[in-house]
DNA sequence: TCTATGGTGATTTTT
DNA sequence: TCACCATAGA
């Protein structure tokens, strides 16, 4: 097979694995390759079957049975490295899983292609740009600047945006890119429908005018170029004879269809997922794509991985037990033969504060006995819950690491100037001549670019073109031509003055020249400085950019298909990953993330917070049954993230939006078998018991002394009730004792009502 | 063109 | 409650 050749050679149909022909030498024997492996992961990494379908139980090693793979097809299959592509959702996971083969092979895996979907398609796109209908110089919009495009689309259509809110329509347009569907395909619909797919058309028109593709975009456009190509789609089967695809139980419809594409033919297919960690539905995720699996790839072989090297048995158990609440699974039972471990522990909070102090105090006793401070991960439902657990740690003076907010490339004046690079390489990109136009001000009024809109949209031109036009045709007021005019020799002898330099004096010529330098260093306090260095790290990361390695994407001997310059390569790396949140990781830190960015990591301590009902189980998930068990799949996930101790806590009131809330322990809590689980309650009130008569208002067996007359029947939490005003309701909540005790009932007319339980005449429904 | 103010609405995240 | 946005006014 020579590499070199844009089509190679016959395609001779093979039974099973393509084992012919081995580029390397079997140079790693089996036996070394598959040692320490356990038996079904040693039957992952050498099956001989096309397709193999690996269901990986949280903390199996499933990394491990991926790079393992890998090598095994590399040295002892005899597969050449650029026949194979790895597939995954983050480049933080295609960055591990290549470090992690070159270590396995003790040396550089070569022409061997990781990336996710995105840069994946992203590479196909550029190489294949006219195939694509895209000019060379498209560029990529990250989801605030589809926002920022869709709310121009709003507008040049005169819409209301509070009826047809950016954030949804975007939610509109996504979802449908992600299970593949062009506007053509959506016809009907009742006259919001319609409105909606109207904007997702001009929506459209604008992206192709402007030469701009989204993340769906990237996505959907490869496959539709693959699907339509016979010959392109061809060509790429034959150099990717092995297709490997990690978190497989994330992937959407339009990257299963990318798959599927891809791994036709006789193609070796190997996905690795986790039905039961399945957590990204709500982003179009599709479960269902591992079920298809095997009816899509007859013959696969499937195999569990469910042997757990991570966590103490009772967590595993306590997880297991969690899990089993759902209907829709394939099914797995995670083991470990690492012993029993201690039991969970549950702690009642009086509220929020509590909450976070019973946390950091436990932290701190875990800390000084010479453990670290990142092993301990403090972890919740929602970002604004990390407020108190922030306060709190700065209180006891503990370092500590959020994960999340804003990240590198997501900075506003990175944006800004990355605004301007791309102006350079595509002049009718429209968003970013937009968002500069004007920044830093420079006289270009509202009236001035109403016009050039007008213009644009009349005359399907871009920004850019308009405005040469109504500069041209000298149809505006002298002065509102001057500065437009301006502009557009701004960014044209930039352009002149900044070719042929190194890509970070590029970089810094454009944030000089263009005044945002200037802009920033006028902008007083902390901000401006911060803002200043942020520019300045921007050309760091300019002159670090190795773009060689960044889009190293033709294997050896076989060209580009197409030069892509430098600052594209930068641009398109800009876009596709956007960098960390904050630094200074190198720091011991407390670790505080959501539930969601927890997925893949792992910590010896673990604490998970604000389990409520309605806040987690979240109250929007709640309403259906589907959503509660993604719920339940995101419990899952964070308790299988602790490898010794697992607390578990609520609080029993939180402010929550302003207003002093009061909470049931979360449904998962007790679905965690009683003796798994050790109580801490050292407060005195104790309303709601988790498991001694399990849901039971204890209050209201106890009246308080002197009012002996009156006991009320115990009424269980979550009991349907009667009220001779209101009707029928379910008991939600109680508090206080005796004569003060008081239910929340949910009542199917009149709503939430607290009654006192002496007075209100509620009977059993 | 910048700042103040009021209305709104509030999961989860990567690319 | 609070943060974000849009718009109005100086």
């Amino acid at each position: 097979m020579n590499p070199g050749s844009w089509f190679c050679g016959a395609d001779a149909a093979t039974p099973a694995l393509a084992l012919a022909e081995p580029y390397h030498p079997r140079t790693m024997d089996v036996t070394d390759l598959l040692e320490g492996l356990n038996d079904a992961q040693r039957e992952a990494v050498s099956a001989q079957d096309r397709a193999l379908l690996v269901l990986a139980g949280a903390g199996s090693g499933k990394t491990r049975v991926l790079v393992h793979r890998i090598a095994w097809l590399l040295r002892v299959a005899g597969i050449a490295p650029w026949s194979i592509l790895a597939v995954t959702f983050t480049n933080k996971a295609a960055g591990e899983m290549r470090a992690r083969i070159e270590q396995l092979l003790g040396g550089p895996a070569g022409t061997l292609w990781a990336g996710t979907f995105h840069g994946i398609a992203h590479r196909l796109l550029r190489m294949h740009w006219k195939e694509a209908g895209l000019p060379q110089g498209f560029q990529i919009l990250d989801s605030e600047d589809q926002q920022r495009v869709i709310k121009r689309v709003l507008k040049s259509l005169e819409l209301d945006d509070s009826r047809y809110p950016p954030k949804q329509v975007s939610w509109f347009i996504n979802s449908n890119k992600d299970e593949g569907r062009r506007p053509a395909a959506l016809a009907g619909g009742d006259p919001a429908q319609r409105q909606m797919l109207r904007l997702y058309e001009e929506y459209e028109k604008a992206c192709q005018r402007a030469g701009n593709v989204d993340f769906a975009e990237l996505l959907l456009r490869t496959v539709e170029l693959l699907g339509r190509d016979a010959q392109l789609l061809e060509h790429y089967r034959r150099r990717f004879r092995h297709i490997l695809v990690d978190e497989f139980q994330d992937t959407n419809a339009v990257q299963y269809a990318f798959i599927r594409l891809l791994a036709g033919g006789s193609n070796g297919i190997m996905v690795v997922g986790d039905d039961d960690q399945s957590i990204y539905g709500w982003r179009g995720a599709r479960i269902e794509n591992i079920l298809r699996f095997p009816n899509d790839f007859p013959g696969t072989r499937t195999v569990r991985l469910e042997q757990n090297y991570r966590s103490t048995n009772t967590i595993l158990k306590a997880a297991n037990a969690v899990i089993e609440n759902n209907s829709e699974r394939l099914g797995k039972t995670l083991w470990t033969d690492r012993g029993e471990g201690e039991p969970l522990k549950v702690y009642a909070a009086y509220n929020e504060h509590d909450e976070a102090q019973f946390v950091v105090e436990n932290i701190r006793r875990f800390v000084d006995q010479s453990h670290a401070r990142a092993e301990c991960a403090i972890l919740y439902r929602s970002n604004a819950q990390s407020r108190v657990f922030e306060e709190a740690l700065l209180h006891a003076r503990m370092p500590y690491r959020v994960y999340g907010g804003l990240r590198f490339y997501e900075r506003q004046e990175i944006k800004d100037s990355l605004a301007y690079l791309k102006l350079l390489e595509n002049r009718d990109e429209d968003a970013s001549f937009d968002r500069v136009v004007n920044l830093p001000t420079r006289g270009i009024g509202q009236r001035t670019l109403d016009d050039v809109r007008g213009l644009a949209r009349a005359q399907s031109i871009s920004l850019w073109n308009a405005s040469r036009a109504l500069v041209d045709e000298k149809k505006l007021p002298v002065r509102a031509a001057t500065a437009l005019a301006g502009f557009l020799t701004l960014i044209d002898e930039m352009e002149t003055a900044v070719r042929g330099l190194p890509l970070s004096e590029q970089v810094d010529h454009a944030i000089q020249a263009s005044g945002l330098a200037d802009m920033y260093a006028r902008e007083k306090g902390e901000r401006g400085e911060a803002r200043l260095e942020n520019l300045q790290e921007l050309v760091n990361a300019a002159r670090g950019f190795d773009s060689e390695s960044a889009f190293a994407m033709a294997p050896e001997g076989e060209a580009p298909a197409e030069d892509i310059s430098e600052l594209a390569a930068f641009l398109a790396h800009a876009a596709l990953e956007a960098g960390e949140g904050q630094a200074e990781e190198w720091e011991d830190c407390v670790q505080l993330m959501t539930l969601h960015s927890v997925k893949g990591l792992e910590f010896p301590l673990v604490f998970m917070c604000g389990m409520e009902d309605g806040l987690f189980p979240h109250q929007r998930s709640v309403e259906d049954g589907r959503g509660l068990e993604e719920e339940r799949r995101l419990c899952y996930v964070g308790m299988t993230r602790a490898m010794q101790h697992l607390y578990l806590c609520y609080a029993e009131t939180r402010r929550l939006y302003g207003s002093e809330t009061i909470g049931m322990p979360s449904r998962f809590l007790r679905e965690i078998p009683t003796e798994l689980v050790e109580e801490i309650r050292p407060r005195v009130q104790v309303t709601r018991p988790l498991y001694s008569d399990r849901g039971t208002v204890n209050a209201l067996r106890h009246p308080s002394a002197g009012s002996g007359l009156y006991e009320p029947p115990a009424i269980k939490l979550g009991a349907r009730v009667k009220h001779p005003v209101f009707g029928e309701g379910t008991v939600l909540n109680s508090e206080g004792q005796g004569a003060q005790a008081r239910v929340q009932v949910n009542f199917e007319k009149a709503g939430a009502k607290w009654l006192v339980l002496q007075f209100a005449k509620l009977e059993q429904a």
